[in-house]
RNA sequence: UGGGGUGUCGCCAAGCGGCAAGGCACCAGGUUUUGAUCCUGGCAUUCAGAGGUUCGAAUCCUCUCACCCCAGCCA
């Protein structure tokens, strides 16, 4: 948005194209099928798109190609919408639809079958798929390729009007049964399909497929750059062919780019529907999902996504992203955004046996390290606190900077203390620490000189708040899980959501605002959940968290 | 064994005949009341391979190899 265009070969093809005069106003378009939920690739295709109309002062349109209305539904549709708009991108006028193209394309079947550039086909899919031939075997032509124009017009029309049976007749390009392509050995332009459309209800009883739609659509729009993924790429004779025999108002052109793909993810709604079906996850939208809506309520920003696109480039070779990037983007924003607070996720008590009981200190803490516009947070501090299981050893080595009996260790924007015994069950499992506070410590390091080895957060047992934090980690736990056909599903993480149900959070923490972001320092970035976080029941879900360093667990 | 593509550091990616940008990751230091951030430094005598053209090639030519996509009445 305030980026620089990036440099890339379609930015390239583009800016020829405006210095040669060939286009004057750049038109691309985003054109989802409403077939499921937008995920981190379509997010790469969106920003590719609206980003070059953006770039070089042109338009973008938001259209729904919705040919095939048997897997489509409008909740795909509202889902898309406000995933788009969350991402921050705004659309030229109304959102479009090629159903609403739907008789202008029919308009177009009956010109080809004028033109002998169309025939319907009585073959069944079984009969077509022989005769299409094999990648290397020419297919052969079917014997119904011949029909008059008078006929080939009677039964399309009655096609139009459901007399026949759905799969019994299709309507097809007339081009090269021999084609090396497989595209163009007399492609399929209408099927019949008896279901209610979510656009056009039971107006039609054939719909056209994705090749006899895409450059219509773009041709009617005026879309001058029509970009799409790699795989689309042995279309485009066809795509130029329809151009070239219709009558279309303007002459749009293909580019391919190649899609993403990042490591420990799948990116195929196909599979990304089977999860959701098979409730491995919670549905589209849960924070372990690529989805956008997904990583929205995981807690990534549209920002980040934005960067993270930019990031990675757009070329047409095909590679695996490493995820890390997609982490780094997140850390980066959220760094540098993000309000600091402290939250135990295992709480240990740790009482400050010199402190008095009743006391309650409201100290003061930044709310951001390094930006002091963010302000300041009040935090209670009392005779007993939590502190995390983890920051507490009997004993340890000098790497270790958390608590050791006998040893000092600051609390953050607090108090140095030092622990001086261990309080444990019958059972021996340690219950909780008796510490004393180095008066003075305020703001200032001991007056002995003998320093504390580290810092650790911790929360005031009588001031702060009971919570939930969804831990999250990665849904896959192989590199490449969309390598192979359904080998995804073994790969799955068992371990990717533990939910912590007695975390406890300090007072400032109570007060988020749904989606608001938090680093819960030294743990990492939360967000307080889209949807099941309340003041009265705070439940945060773990974004990412922070970049470790620390060798030796 | 058909057609269409892609191959530059572990990953992404600039480069388009003049002598290998940058980011991620990683490593080593420094600062630090987050083992975070921040700062400094390191990290491809080499561009899938082999030939060739040229004063000079990742960039041009030839051949080879590897990987990806296409045989839905999906998009």
């Amino acid at each position: 948005m305030d980026d620089t265009p990036a440099s890339n070969f379609l930015q390239t093809i583009i800016g020829d194209d405006i210095a040669s005069g060939r286009v004057a106003t750049v038109v691309t378009r985003f054109p989802p099928e409403p077939n499921g939920f937008l995920h981190i690739g379509h997010a790469k295709s969106i920003s590719v798109n609206f980003g070059l109309a953006e770039a070089n002062g042109g338009r973008c349109n938001l259209r729904f190609d919705d040919t095939n209305p048997e897997k489509e539904s409008s909740v795909y549709i509202e889902a898309i919408v406000a995933d788009v708009r969350w991402l921050g991108y705004q659309w030229d006028g109304d959102i479009r639809y090629a159903s609403s193209y739907f008789q202008q394309f029919y308009d177009w079947a009956v010109y080809l079958i004028k033109e002998n550039n169309a025939y319907v086909c009585d073959l069944n899919a079984d009969e077509a798929r022989e005769y299409r031939g094999t990648l290397t075997e020419p297919g052969r032509n079917s014997p119904y390729r011949e029909r008059s124009v008078e006929e080939n017009l009677d039964l399309l029309a009655r096609m139009k009007a459901g007399e026949f049976a759905e799969g019994a007749k299709v309507l097809r390009a007339k081009i090269d049964m021999s084609s090396p392509n497989m595209n163009m050995r007399d492609p399929i332009l209408y099927r019949i399909r008896k279901v209610t459309h979510h656009q056009t209800g039971n107006d039609w009883s054939i719909y056209p497929t994705y090749d006899f739609a895409h450059g219509q659509e773009d041709a009617i729009e005026g879309v001058t750059h029509s970009i799409c993924t790699l795989e689309f790429e042995d279309h485009r004779p066809l795509y130029e062919w329809f151009l070239d025999h219709l009558p279309v108002p303007s002459r749009p052109r293909q580019y391919e780019f190649g899609r993403l793909n990042p490591s420990y993810t799948v990116t195929s709604k196909r599979k990304l529907k089977q999860l959701v079906d098979e409730q491995i996850v919670d549905g589209w939208d849960d924070p372990r999902m690529p989805t956008i809506s997904g990583m929205r309520r995981r807690g990534y920003t549209a920002a980040s996504i934005r960067r993270f696109c930019e990031m990675i480039g757009t070329t047409r070779s095909d590679g695996v992203v490493d995820v890390a990037m997609l982490e780094f983007a997140i850390r980066e924003d959220l760094n540098e955004n993000a309000v600091r607070g402290m939250c135990v996720l295992n709480p240990l008590k740790v009482v400050l046996t010199d402190y008095p009981e009743d006391k309650i200190e409201t100290l003061s803490a930044p709310r951001h390290p390094n930006r002091d516009d963010l302000g300041e947070r009040e935090l209670p501090f009392t005779r007993e606190i939590y502190i995390d299981a983890d920051d507490f050893r009997g004993e340890a080595n000098k790497k270790y900077k958390r608590l050791v009996l006998g040893k000092r260790v600051r609390l953050r924007n607090a108090y140095v203390i030092e622990a001086d015994e261990v309080i444990k069950d019958d059972n021996g499992e340690i219950t909780e620490i008796h510490a004393h506070t180095i008066p003075g410590t305020l703001g200032e390091n001991p007056a002995d000189g003998i320093k504390p080895k580290g810092v650790i957060h911790w929360v005031s047992v009588a001031q702060g708040v009971p919570a939930e934090v969804r831990l999250y980690d990665r849904l896959f736990n192989h590199e490449a899980p969309d390598k192979g056909d359904n080998m995804f599903m073994d790969h799955i993480n068992p371990e990717s959501l533990s939910i912590v149900t007695n975390a406890w959070i300090e007072p400032a923490l109570a007060a988020a605002s749904r989606e608001q972001q938090f680093q819960f320092e030294r743990e990492g970035y939360f967000v307080a959940d889209r949807f099941d976080h309340s003041a009265d029941k705070p439940v945060f879900n773990k974004t990412i968290g922070l970049r470790d360093t620390w060798v030796d667990g």
